[in-house]
RNA sequence: UGGCCUAUGGUGUAACUGGCAACACGUCUGGUUUUGGUCCAGAAGAGUCUAGGUUCGAGCCCUAGUAGGCCAACCA
């Protein structure tokens, strides 16, 4: 099989380069930082499937490495939410790292700065820190703890490791440049004191690392070749390598941070606030409510690791600013549903159907095909009887030549059944619909091989059976945002951009089949859209979720 | 009154690093089809932010603009 020919995107062209300069291919490794004080949405999605992705192509290891630096915002079930996320799209970890197990070395790596005069301890509050830090256009001044002799810094550092200073009373800065042009070069902090249990260290450490401190020296101690990481970490590069600079010898290889602009989906927002107030809001149910972005939200919902997967990778990765439209999320998960999905039927919105030709308390159970797409997925049989639901938008009385459904006088088939021909229509008081009549072809059976089964018909609809159908409870979701870009507009609120009709829940009758379908399973609804089961189900009574509709241009006609 | 990043069809990415802009989604035609799905065939749609320059030749290089983004948390 000849390998598809794919030009490399900027990141692989860096690895590319670095194979031929600088890195041996044994020395590749990635890793994927997520700090765990949150659940993972479809931006991280893609980032873990870069960090990975490029694991599996160069056969590198890639570590999952958790950002665990601040107690206060850090919990353990966000670090069982996240494997489980990174584990469900079919990625494996060399090494399960938390930034926490560095916490002695980094702090011997201060002691050490602070001994080559690179760190010291300020005794200022933050606010006077900010106020000397400057701003973009000018300079900031220097602090007057700057100059502390060595062994006065190792003492406050001592004591403010061992809980014997206050929650913000000190903090350890790295001594670089009040004055330079880049604001996190001058004289970062690289501790803070906070006497806070730590998930993981529990009380043993009464100071904690900053993320710059933390970071780089995290992936130099892993040996990670390339750290990849947004564009908003652009400025932060330098001193990245400020820092990996001071704790590396001669010779050693060191990591390599490089930023990609992080991917923006339609439709939707991604920040954590947000995600948090939707859910507290009530404007969804839960962190996994499947119109949530996040990746519990999205596997929920009926989506595919394979079609996340492949999004992630249709999309590619640049450095400019993006707006990735749902409707090619949408695709990938039809893409790769069509291929998988078995298909069934259900209706969703029913009208009775009496084939008044068929003989009363008659049942037959017919053949249907599980999948076109795969033969292997093989059939099932379905019952038909005299009463039937067909979908009410499946019929008109009368109609143009552009109506392939059912009118009067007019011949459709039933999906893996009969040839039917709209006879009349029973209606209420107000003029309602409540039964079509319709009388049938018995010879017209499908796949019995008679002329009558081969006829050309306009039409083909699917149904169920109203005796045997079951019914249950069809959730059919849609974009949480009416807008494109909710957060975008800086005079409103995204909150006013929620679309009031993202949830629909509605009662549908599906063929008994799925009577024992399970938690997660999912189906095409013929002629529909998919469907995956809802945990919220029961024995017995599985609830439905809208994956996504099926593309339809019928719609568009109409 | 700073520094840095970015700029290619509606959207997202390409262009073997100087040789008449390609792929995917979306849109529109037509064909196949017991899903108005899938599949197949085809079309429209950018002349690459602007202005200069280098060159036989520039989306790729240079200069100057313009537009958008990022940078002043004891967050990551």
């Amino acid at each position: 099989m000849a390998e598809e020919k794919r030009s490399l995107n900027f990141i692989e062209q860096i690895i590319e380069e670095d194979l031929q300069n600088t890195h041996k291919k044994e020395e590749l490794k990635f890793r994927f930082p997520p700090e765990p004080n949150g659940y993972l949405h479809i931006g991280h999605a893609s980032s873990i499937c870069l960090n990975f992705g490029l694991g599996e192509k160069y056969n590198a290891p890639v570590n999952l490495r958790f950002d665990d630096t601040n107690p206060i915002k850090e919990e353990q079930e966000f670090v069982d939410a996240i494997k489980e996320d990174v584990l469900w799209l079919g990625f494996k970890w060399e090494k399960e790292c938390y930034a926490s197990d560095y916490f002695q070395q980094l702090y011997d790596w201060a002691v050490e700065m602070i001994k080559n005069g690179d760190a010291y301890v300020d005794s200022q509050t933050s606010e006077e820190i900010a106020l000397q830090k400057g701003t973009p256009t000018d300079p900031g001044k220097e602090s007057q703890y700057r100059n502390r002799s060595v062994e006065e810094n190792l003492d406050l550092f001592e004591k403010m490791k061992n809980g014997e200073t206050p929650e913000r009373g000190h903090v350890l800065r790295a001594k670089i440049d009040m004055t330079s042009p880049n604001m996190l070069m001058r004289d970062p902090v690289m501790y803070r004191c906070l006497h806070k249990n730590h998930h993981r260290t529990n009380d043993t450490w009464k100071i904690y690392p900053m993320y710059d401190w933390a970071h780089g020296e995290s992936d130099f101690i892993e040996n990670i070749s390339h750290s990849f990481c947004t564009l908003e970490f652009l400025p932060h590069r330098e001193l990245y390598n400020w820092f990996v600079e001071k704790v590396s010898k001669e010779g050693e290889l060191k990591p390599k941070q490089r930023e990609f602009a992080r991917r923006n989906l339609s439709h939707t927002v991604v920040s954590k606030r947000k995600l948090m107030q939707l859910v507290e809001q009530g404007v969804v149910n839960s962190w996994d409510d499947p119109r949530m972005p996040t990746i519990s939200g999205l596997r929920r919902r009926g989506y595919t690791p394979n079609s996340i997967r492949k999004f992630a990778d249709s999309i590619g990765v640049g450095k400019r600013e993006n707006m990735i439209d749902v409707a090619h999320l949408e695709f990938c998960a039809r893409e790769d549903l069509n291929k998988t999905a078995p298909r069934v039927m259900g209706v969703l919105d029913p009208v009775k159907l009496v084939i008044t030709n068929y003989e009363e308390g008659k049942e037959e159970w017919l053949e249907a095909e599980n999948n076109p797409e795969d033969e292997s997925a093989g059939s099932r049989e379905i019952p038909f009887s005299r009463e039937l639901y067909i979908e009410k938008e499946d019929f008109k009385e009368s109609a143009n030549r552009k109506f392939f459904r059912l009118t009067l006088g007019k011949e459709v088939r039933l999906k893996n059944a009969y040839i039917i021909k709209g006879e009349e229509v029973v209606k209420d008081s107000e003029g309602n619909i409540t039964e079509i009549h319709c009388t049938y072809d018995p010879k017209s059976k499908s796949g019995s091989g008679t002329e009558e089964s081969k006829r050309k018909v306009k039409g083909t609809l699917h149904w169920v059976s109203a005796k045997h159908a079951l019914e249950t409870e069809i959730r059919l979701y849609d974009r949480l945002f009416s807008v494109e870009n909710p957060d975008g507009d800086k005079e409103k609120d995204y909150m006013e951009f929620v679309n009031p009709d993202s949830l629909e829940v509605i009662k549908g009758f599906v063929e008994p089949s799925l009577k024992s379908a399970g938690i997660q399973d999912k189906f095409q609804f013929q002629r529909i859209g998919y469907f995956c089961v809802d945990k919220d189900s029961k024995e017995g009574e599985p609830i439905f979720n809208r994956t996504v509709g099926l593309r339809d241009s019928w719609a568009k006609i109409k």
